[in-house]
DNA sequence: GACCTTCATTGACGATCATCAATGTTACAG
DNA sequence: CTGTAACATTGATGATCGTCAATGAAGGTC
């Protein structure tokens, strides 16, 4: 698991400086938490609301709970998403800086 | 090939209002154009520049040439470059409105 | 203790992806 | 017309991905 600098310099709009190739990478990693369908709707939905149990997104999401659960991991690994648990329940939310980072390296 | 809105509104960020399956899924397949190392460096070469030659992508970059124009077609088919063909030479622009477009989807 | 609920993890499957070599296509030069 | 240069396309291969059923781990209830 690696820490990924939450500020990021524009790497996509015009005018953007050339960016190395790790940065390159790191960024298309974070994209990459972003390219699938549920993912974003999961991510949607999180920004709707303070934090949301994994119950929750398996009842609205017509998928196994094993698939919200990988879907979940990923954008957890991609520093998108946190994760609390308490008790038997688990729950989610944004990590806006998270976002906000993207927003920044796109422009 | 489907025509993509420019003007995105907030998926992202706290506070973004429920979007449909059919814009999750659109805003994925972009997501997805720029989820790999070698397509955000493209992005980033062609965001300092008006335009820049495919051989010279093919030169910059250490990949073959049918590798490079995979990834300029998988660009070209999220709308976020366009290509433009003068004799035998090809170049390549950044479309800075779909650029424009995922940054406010993020927020 | 035994049992149930919630969530994560594992293992397997078909589908998609990134890459390259080989080939096709188009434009220019002689 | 023949050759050459720039890109695109095709076909193949190994890797990664999305999904689910089965299983594991941990908390709550009785």
């Amino acid at each position: 698991m690696k820490v990924v600098a939450l500020i990021e310099a524009p790497c996509c709009s015009p005018g953007a400086r050339p960016i190395s190739t790790e940065a390159a990478g790191d960024l298309a990693a974070r994209f990459k938490a972003l390219a699938d369908p549920t993912r974003v709707a999961i991510v949607n939905r999180l920004a709707g609301t303070d934090e949301v149990c994994v119950c929750r997104l398996v009842e609205e999401f017509e998928l196994s709970q094993p698939t919200i659960s990988h879907h979940l991991r990923l954008l957890r690994e991609a520093g998108l998403v946190t994760s609390e648990r308490r008790g038997t329940w688990g729950f989610y939310r944004l990590v806006p800086e998270a976002i906000a980072g993207l927003r920044n390296a796109l422009g």
